[in-house]
DNA sequence: CAGTGGCGTTGCAGTGAGTGCAACACTCAT
DNA sequence: ATGAGTGTTGCACTCACTGCAACGCCACTG
């Protein structure tokens, strides 16, 4: 819509895949120097870039600044911490809370694993979002017309032999897992690792986030794991309950 | 420099204080509503703010994915990570990895306490500048000028009764970091917190990053506390040896 | 249910902010 | 020295941005 805004803006993911000189930047926006000049220089005023001893360019301070403020008013969040916690006291592995947001699932919140195995991600990193068990949940949740068409304009890499294939499949997961009000996934990310999520409802009962815990094989099995199901429900269904304003948050215990 | 960017990357901090409507933006942009609109669109095409069920905008999804990014794109983060988590191992408390960039402290990396008791922290939130071990160290090797003008230039907020109280103190306090070349903060931000900090050093000799050991009063005294400085000061030089390509990262042992 | 106020949204004419050019300054190699 | 490769500046042109006014839409409300 503003030109010169969106090619401002166009700057910053070109500057995440790594540091860049001005050339780069102006051949990559296609514009002349001088205007690719000026647009990083509004940009570092406002700190999103900075510009490194050799001159070059990369993602500034502001950004990362920005983005925890981001994070920490997503009440969600909040209200879910002290329950994420709490399950991880009781089971000891790594808790996720994740939501949806513009054909993205990403990680909001982690507990880490208490095993000395631990499993790689983090917070605001997107997720997997054809295989992993919170984003079956968010997508599961989404309108018809709006699940099919974000379906079809996926990618489906095959992580492993067991990542959802294709869309039809990736859609029948979905229905399942819509139907069953759970969702797992059983190394489709990563081979050796599983995951059992639970939904996190509003007021209006609809998904507005979900929680996962992952263990890898060699802590526990898969079916070691599902049986944790009963209480990740039963921390879901509590925020759940803190989040819509029916159950007045505990003071702590 | 340049007008319309300048406004754009303004609605960003605003947003980061919580969801506002059009009108409001336009209001504290000082700019006409459909301006506003215009420049909230260009944003929200490019996942910077999204706009929830009340009409409202909040800062977006992208803006964290970005933030992500550029963190794990810090070449010093990744190369310091494993050395964190060897020290967190030896002593058991919280490991931090910060940078100074204009104007600003942050923490880039965190190791927890694998003890019960937790201090707050979040990677990507700035530091208190004024009292922060971490924080003394980086700025205590920026060039005089460069230092006298910040240090005039900061708020000196009373967390505790021990907290850097005016410029001068702080001044004085930097140049006893830098000579002694360590540093230490006890109980100024939190009462019962105390931290011991050493720098890591690029092949120039100047301070990239600085890392800190963090305990509560409860677990250690402060005296024990700084019995952990050798380990700490170790751990920041190997960690320097590596990133100014002095010593080749090791295989894991 | 017509009336009213508060929102977000759209089309448009005017103009000033952004653009690209060309020349310049600087730093390295050769 | 000489050259190629940078980043930077000043300037004339013009097109993209601006603010306005009108519109559509909902939620109240008397």
């Amino acid at each position: 819509m503003s030109q010169t805004v969106d090619r401002a803006l166009s700057i910053l993911p070109l500057l995440a895949e790594g540091p860049a000189d001005l050339g780069k930047v102006a051949e990559r926006l296609g514009v002349h120097k001088s205007t690719a000049l000026r647009l990083l220089r509004t940009l570092h005023e406002h700190g999103m870039v900075y510009r490194q001893s050799d001159q070059r360019y990369r993602l500034g301070a502001r950004l990362i600044a920005l983005a925890q403020e981001a994070m920490e008013n997503l009440d969600i969040r909040g209200i879910a911490h002290p329950h994420l916690v709490r399950l991880n006291e009781q089971c000891g592995h790594t808790v996720h809370l994740a939501v949806y947001e513009e054909d993205e699932v990403l990680y909001i919140d982690k507990v880490e694993s208490r095993y000395p195995v631990r499993m790689y991600s983090r917070i605001g990193k997107p997720v997997a979002i054809t295989v992993a068990a919170v984003a079956k949940l968010l997508l599961a949740d989404l309108p018809e017309h709006e699940r099919r068409a974000l379906a079809e304009q996926l990618d489906y890499p095959l992580y492993t032999s067991r990542s959802t294939p294709n869309a039809p499949a990736f859609l029948r997961e979905l229905d399942k897992v819509r139907e069953q009000g759970w969702a797992t996934d059983l190394g489709g990310h990563e081979e050796s690792i599983n995951c059992v999520a639970a939904p996190i409802r509003g007021a209006d009962g609809r998904v507005v986030a979900a929680m996962s815990v992952s263990a890898p094989n060699v802590v526990v099995t898969a079916d070691e794991l599902l049986t944790l199901l009963p209480l990740v429900r039963r921390t879901a269904d509590a925020i759940s309950g803190e989040y819509s304003g029916r159950t007045p948050a505990k003071d702590t215990p």
